[in-house]
DNA sequence: TTGAAAGCGCTAACAC
DNA sequence: GTGTTAGCGCTTTCAA
């Protein structure tokens, strides 16, 4: 087995307890903090975290527990999150939930189990019984980019507002007859971020007193097939939109590669916006007009709550914070 | 604090080890099985992996390190792993070394630290340094992606010869003016992944008994930016080539930008095939020609190699597997 | 089969 | 400042 404190003790002919403190950057004479410093270093000694854990009930150690490391949105929250904790002397867990409600439970059962110090928790809808099993442990848990119904603390973006900026641009450069390809399908009307989107879209049309064309509104389910899908169905409709709103960022690869195939000229023909500003809207030709979600500071927001709450400070609880989105104008929309 | 297993004694009226033997699968009375199975239930016990852990020198942690959570090849590996890992009881620890060598020692000393029982660590180049502390402890290691130098165990992809597909390809459809975008650069001639697709180039050259003109030979660092500024060089030389072979995905769109400012027509003007094939290559248009790495297995191997290893076997020490790439012809070819 | 007891590596009281 | 000691929650002999 490798090195324990036990070894630098005797190493250095001090005590274990001595050797702990110094670890933990207690008090210690100068001299023996020279002798431990060498020991530790000829001994290539490593502190055993599970044991250290077990003893102060802190592991410096947070569950991620995410739809699945695919996804480039949450690719870059997770690293960023990695990297601050890392920088607090924590390290990450992770755990896909492949977005089924009862393998997050699982997931969050198996975090608890392993003593993790606190969890964030990305995309879910519906009932989150999934949390239970921290809640019932006491362990601080945050919920990121998809609230659930629960009372709990969540940070995310203001979607609606992002969604309003979105299609008010599109107002402004005089597109009335404006289609929007939604995340929110029957099946599943709890996915409140794709409510929140639709929502701005609604506002908008109330607010500039436009008329919403029911047939311009069509429902995908967030993913690449169903963004292709809803788009072929819009140039099947008699009448053309002059433009679209798409509101994520699969849907938005899809309803692309149907506009290649149906060889539909963008801007010329229809315009379009986007929710979500990853990789493929800088690098697709014309570049998209997009709203972004800020990743990074959705990754720290949620990381500094979760401190707190780690720290014991409920003050505030259950807070629910949204970040506000940003705009990018590009080459996808032509004013008519 | 939560449940623990004396609580359940308690709550069973039996002893501690014989609950412990029941949560193992040891052999109980059935009776007491009955029991005990309505105590752990009716508690919610969950059995401390920490303390477990400590005393079995097991933890059921694989630790993972990689370059970052933001690259699409490494997110589909990872993801693979979780979800293979998790079927076999354990989860995964992540830390990102974003390219250093000196960070991923970190990493690997802190994965050590933690009791991880073996680690599996992605694209690395040059010296293998940072592998020392998992070495020293006898925690098993596995290389992805990228091979060090060390004798130690790895699974890649067979590079050279997926390279030497893509430019074969090129010959077949009797292009001659073929430019290479390298990864290679001469800060880092150690990236035997970059080299190895270079290598694959050349020797086709090679075998078609053609002459290797040095400027079409651009050097990247397997970065967009790179990929823009070598595809711009290209365009630059008083005759062009008919044909590009980008060697990654991350120059492939910065390439791919730089062919859009500059207005080439692909592959009327330029035929262009690509080392990876993600998202981009099936999305961009014209849709590119591209040889895959196979992410799901080179996943499934390093998982199936490291449990080998943990499971004491040895015996084919050190191991390198080199899994062959696949080659999908689209349309960013076409015939001279 | 079951239970008592030792101990994994560490921290935290407490006495010195 | 330092050392002694008692556990954290669990597994694992070893007796019964």
């Amino acid at each position: 087995m490798a090195i324990t404190i036990k070894d630098v003790a005797k190493e250095t002919n001090l005590a274990i307890s001595t050797i702990s403190k110094y670890m933990n950057g207690g008090p210690v004479r100068q001299k023996n903090k020279k002798v431990i410093e060498e020991a530790v270093r000829k001994l290539g000694y490593n502190p055993n975290k599970a044991a250290r854990g077990l003893r102060s009930s802190r592991t410096y150690m947070i569950g991620v527990v995410l739809d699945s490391l695919e996804s480039q949105y949450f690719g870059r929250i997770t690293a960023r999150m990695e990297q601050v904790l890392k920088e607090k002397g924590y390290s990450i867990m992770v755990c896909c939930h492949r977005d089924s409600n009862e393998k997050a439970k699982k997931c969050v059962e198996f975090m608890v189990s392993r003593q993790v110090d606190g969890i964030l928790i990305l995309s879910l809808a519906g009932d989150a019984g999934y949390m239970d099993a921290a809640i019932n442990n006491k362990i601080p848990i945050v919920a990121l980019d998809r609230v659930p119904e629960t009372e709990c603390d969540s940070v995310g973006t203001n979607a609606a507002t992002g969604a309003y900026q979105a299609v008010e641009y599109l107002v402004q450069q005089n597109h009335k007859k404006i289609a929007v390809i939604s995340g929110t399908w029957r099946e599943n009307p709890g996915l409140r971020t794709a409510n929140e989107r639709l929502n701005g879209y609604y506002r908008v049309f109330e607010d500039y007193c436009l008329k919403v064309a029911p047939e311009f509104i069509v429902e995908g389910d967030f993913s690449f097939d169903s963004g292709y899908k809803c788009m072929t169905r819009l140039w099947e409709l008699e009448e053309h939109p002059t433009a679209v709103f798409v509101t994520n960022y699969n849907m938005t690869m899809g309803a692309m590669t149907a506009i290649h195939n149906l060889k539909i000229k963008v801007p010329e023909e229809l315009s379009i916006v986007v929710f979500d500003d990853l990789e493929y809207s800088s690098i697709s030709r014309p570049k998209l007009t997009s709203v972004r979600q800020p990743a990074q500071e959705v990754a720290d927001e949620s990381v500094k709550l979760l401190m707190r709450r780690i720290e014991g400070d409920y003050g505030d609880f259950p807070k629910c914070l949204k970040l506000p989105t940003t705009f990018h104008i590009r080459n996808s929309v032509r004013e008519l």
